[in-house]
DNA sequence: CGAAGTCGAGTAAACGTTTGCCAAATTGTA
DNA sequence: TACAATTTGGCAAACGTTTACTCGACTTCG
């Protein structure tokens, strides 16, 4: 069933057919009521690959993540596509697991599939790929890590913000032992959040001496804060480059029977929905995802929709510190031992 | 940049190009080569739509889940997305959220792209759309609910072996008083499950009768065991419908400073990743995400490309105990208050 | 009243592939 | 050497839309 069978019955051509469903305002609403009837009775949906052939567009825009299964991505994932229906388009999800082998995979699925756009929210991506894309003219997206070029936005993250406020709720509490675990330096994400962290203690006169990298795994948060407590002078307070690593920390004190937020206060960075339902709620600093996801998309619509000379557009995303139950006042090293629920 | 392109570069027709491009046996392997140094030459990636419509296969399976940022679906998506790299097929995710409008846009986007096949992986669905989707004999498998039709496969699930394990666990551990918290009884595997509790423990001559329906989700764990602590005769071990329910109980578990395991034992169901994390790490009954995934993939797989007269297939899953951390011996009643680490 | 505009609908040419059919070239057979 | 049989490659017709052009029928205006 396609769209001269419907012209056939309601009497009219394919081209009026076609401006009927597209909504062209010209065609005459009898004869538009007369098609779309047609269309409803026999239930005719349009096909979409002969119509992205002629038109050129595609209407389907790549987004690009680590893995699905790190649960960062799963909030994107859903609000990237909550926008991609409400505006016609389709995602073409592709999680690359930092393997080169797969990035190129991802690749050329997208350029066979002619995407309009892709999002790339993975921190850190092969060069040489990127080319390909880019060679093909197909808007980028990337948050913090993109080249300065047309056709590429970035989303640059504002994490000084948030881990500033952490600091300095941390040093409210009355801690001065504050470590922090960082993430694997070679990402430039983990980088400007360790780096946020050593400027915020500087500018409260803190030394920032106790920095471990980890490697944003809940095992790396474990084994991390096992080597923390093997210090002279123990921290009383960890702040963590990513929410993962935060909940190995409070799993691994657990097992260690040091008790969360009296003995410990923990800090973790992300806010993915789980450090919600950790024992105590995690407190962490939000890197909202859906609001990554909308500006990534956002991003996207306006590099393809807009008047063709979009200026080279950034996008900011501001960090905030959210309050839950895994800090507290600095024990005294007196009452060090004894305080405990 | 097309394949006329590379025919005039090669000197030879696009008939010949294509026929190189996709392997075809009899082109002349001197031929072959020469078309294929100039399509990497020219990093020509051939137009999937155009490829599409002429060959009338999209090459695109949908994926239709309740909502990715439910714990128990990424594992389902990310295996999924492998085995469709793997054939070279893409996939076209949507999340329903049980929500009928999103449903019916969910099948309207599936059409529209011409997919080959549906995979519904929420548990329970509107008859009505997927009707639209029959009408068209578009390849469909369900898990459990599916209708039993031509062209319709359905991934039984065994509940009972795993629950019946899990049951036996508790009760060689001496537990006698053993709770199950049931997830929404509308949904059929919800269902499913508490008949196969109730059945396990009615082979080993134990009372059911301890049975809350919660709603599978975290907040429902934590309200059921306010609940079950009200109860004159406390249970000393509480069987959930799923995983979140599971670390619901824990973390209320948690508030009100009741030991896991050694005052009460807890198991879930689903094992999704995080209940290895969880507080103690939780038994639990698994049932293979990836194993769903693949079931369900290689299923439309054979209904797409096997001969066309593929019998009814039906496939099978069975589930199993994991266990970890979050049972024990049941205290007797006297040490009930004693005993904890 | 006739010429010049306007407006709406139809004709047909794309879009980039695959593939049925045919002809040319090659090989085998008598 | 001639003819049949077998490869092998090219021509051109699809696939289902969109859209630039065209053309007739009304309006409008001098």
């Amino acid at each position: 069933m396609d769209i001269r069978e419907i012209a056939r019955r309601a009497k009219v051509s394919t081209a009026t057919v076609s401006r009927a469903i597209n909504r062209v305002p010209t065609v005459d609403p009898q004869l538009a009521k007369r098609v779309w009837k047609v269309v409803d009775e026999l239930g005719y949906y349009p096909n979409t690959q002969a119509r992205a052939l002629v038109s050129g567009r595609s209407r389907i825009f790549g987004l690009v993540v680590s893995e699905i299964t790190n649960p960062f991505f799963p909030e994107i994932v859903q609000t990237f596509e909550d926008l991609a229906v409400e505006n016609n388009y389709e995602i073409l999800l592709t999680s690359t697991a930092h393997d080169p082998k797969r990035m190129e995979i991802s690749v050329r699925r997208m350029i066979e599939r002619r995407v309009e756009g892709v999002a790339i929210l993975t921190f850190g991506m092969e060069e040489s790929l990127i080319e390909h894309l880019r060679f093909r003219k197909v808007p980028l997206v990337f948050v913090d890590v993109g080249p300065d070029a047309p056709r590429v936005a970035n989303i640059r993250i504002d994490y000084q913000s948030g881990i500033r406020q952490a600091v300095q709720h941390l040093a409210a509490l009355r801690h001065a032992r504050i470590a922090f675990i960082a993430g694997p330096l070679r990402l430039k994400s983990a980088l400007a959040r360790k780096t946020a962290f050593q400027q915020s203690m500087a500018e409260i006169g803190l030394p920032a001496d106790m920095i471990i990298e980890g490697d944003h795994t809940l095992e790396g948060g474990k084994t991390a804060l096992t080597k923390l407590i093997g210090y002279r002078r123990r921290p009383t307070a960890v702040l963590c480059s990513n929410d993962m690593t935060a909940i190995g920390v409070i799993r691994e004190a657990y097992d260690l029977q040091i008790k969360i937020p009296t003995e410990l206060s923990v800090i973790g960075f992300d806010d993915i929905r789980l450090s919600q339902f950790t024992t105590p709620p995690l407190t962490t600093v939000q890197m909202s995802q859906s609001e990554l996801a909308k500006l990534a998309f956002c991003a996207l619509m306006s590099e393809v929709n807009e008047y063709p000379v979009s200026r080279r557009a950034n996008y900011r995303l501001v960090t905030s510190l959210i309050l839950r139950d895994s800090t507290a006042l600095a024990a005294s090293p007196s009452e060090r031992r004894r305080t405990s629920r």
